[in-house]
DNA sequence: AACTATTAATAACG
DNA sequence: TCGTTATTAATAGTT
């Protein structure tokens, strides 16, 4: 019997954690947890939203699509009207009057396109941080691969009855191929039913190793920039 | 046995939802979650938080603590500081003296910041077609090491997944000496051309886009199938 | 809005 | 911070 390796999620009261490292960490991880969930819904539903935290060491993050300061501006705006009774009224707080950052008469282009440029970088930086990782993942290929790499650039290089001899290389590989999994299954199928004889042999059978779905579409549809935040997201640690 | 009163929660990508009456309920739903998220990371770790939510049909919903003016107004002023390292200066905006939602004096000319706003368009262009074509040599090499692999190591060392890999590998093989055969064949047929005008040129189409069907365990008959290579190139040498 | 079968988030640990 | 696991929490589809 296997050990607990983890007492899994425990059931947590909403109140403030005293244990300053693992306030910490909570709050890194449910910061994280809100902003993605931030991003689903403006997704899911077409919807604007910013969200601005201070953490407890006063450091601030910032969420916003399609970006905080638009949607400032147009709480500003939205809310200033009278009539606007819906807005900003959730749970008591931010009645009226409010003016977020609206210092400036006047202006509002050089802001927006302030805004313009800060998104920009953000964008920037986000694009250079993934391109950052793959090369190094590339850089790693190479290192495993490059001996293949004759083998496939090679294939330029080759004229038509060197191709033929190429394409039945290929054909007698994929029969090398066939036996080898025609062998494993076979392999496979014994140690089944050896199993279901007597129920102490030891399986030698295919161990499958690393990725087990055998139906990996192969394409890239993970999210390369670690978090999956398309949308502007400023600030860190 | 009760009948199934539910098929409970179901999978879903994240992408806008169409149908717009579950679309308002997604959003009625998540915004409350969101919002109750945020509360709780508030009370958990005492950090302070707003958010502001427009809906798609444009109501305005917000949620802040200790309010969302008391945020606001920190977010700006810790936006205005330009010692700040913290807070809103992310990526290395705020030079040229800008600070967000706030104009500060020797500002910036509006044609300057349209300047730069160009310009980092730019580079985020470039970015992106860098990334693009890291993408695409990746997805190649990662072909090419699946090959490698079994080339190097020998076919009866992989398992069946492995396998499964390798018979990638070698359809991607087949598709680039498809490729280099057709690129031959079509020159000659240029250089011929005046001679022999009724030749037809043969094509290899190689139906890369279909899913070759994997390895199905179990059944040794799919294998011959799996691979494309049945009859060698559409048009034989 | 209520109900559940699921998926998704995350607390505890390494 | 990152990864893993066991569990709780959120919620998609339905009534």
């Amino acid at each position: 019997m296997r050990k607990r390796v983890s007492m899994g999620r425990q059931k947590i009261e909403i109140k403030k954690i005293e244990n300053e490292e693992a306030r910490q960490v909570c709050f890194s991880k449910r910061r994280n947890g809100l902003f993605k969930k931030a991003s689903e819904l403006s997704t899911l539903c077409g919807a604007e939203i910013c969200i601005v935290i201070f953490s407890p060491a006063g450091k601030a993050f910032s969420f916003g699509h399609p970006s905080v300061d638009s949607i400032a501006d147009r709480f500003i705006s939205s809310s200033t009207k009278t009539n606007s009774a819906s807005a900003a009224n959730h749970a008591g707080h931010n009645q009226n009057g409010i003016k977020i950052g609206r210092i400036t008469a006047g202006s509002p282009t050089i802001k927006e396109l302030s805004r313009q440029c800060t998104e920009l970088n953000g964008m920037l930086e986000t694009e250079r941080k993934r391109r950052e990782k793959l090369e190094v993942a590339i850089v790693k290929k190479e290192n495993e691969g490059g001996f293949n790499k004759a083998i496939v650039d090679g294939i330029d290089e080759l004229n038509l009855s060197e191709l033929e001899e190429y394409e039945k290389a290929l054909l007698n590989l994929r029969g090398l191929v066939a036996e080898r999994a025609n062998q494993l299954l076979l392999e496979a199928m014994t140690n089944r039913q050896l199993q279901q004889q007597q129920q102490q042999v030891p399986h030698f059978s295919v161990p499958v190793k690393g990725k087990v779905s055998g139906i990996m579409p192969g394409a890239f549809h993970t999210f390369q920039g670690g978090f999956g935040f398309q949308r502007g997201f400023h600030g860190s640690f």
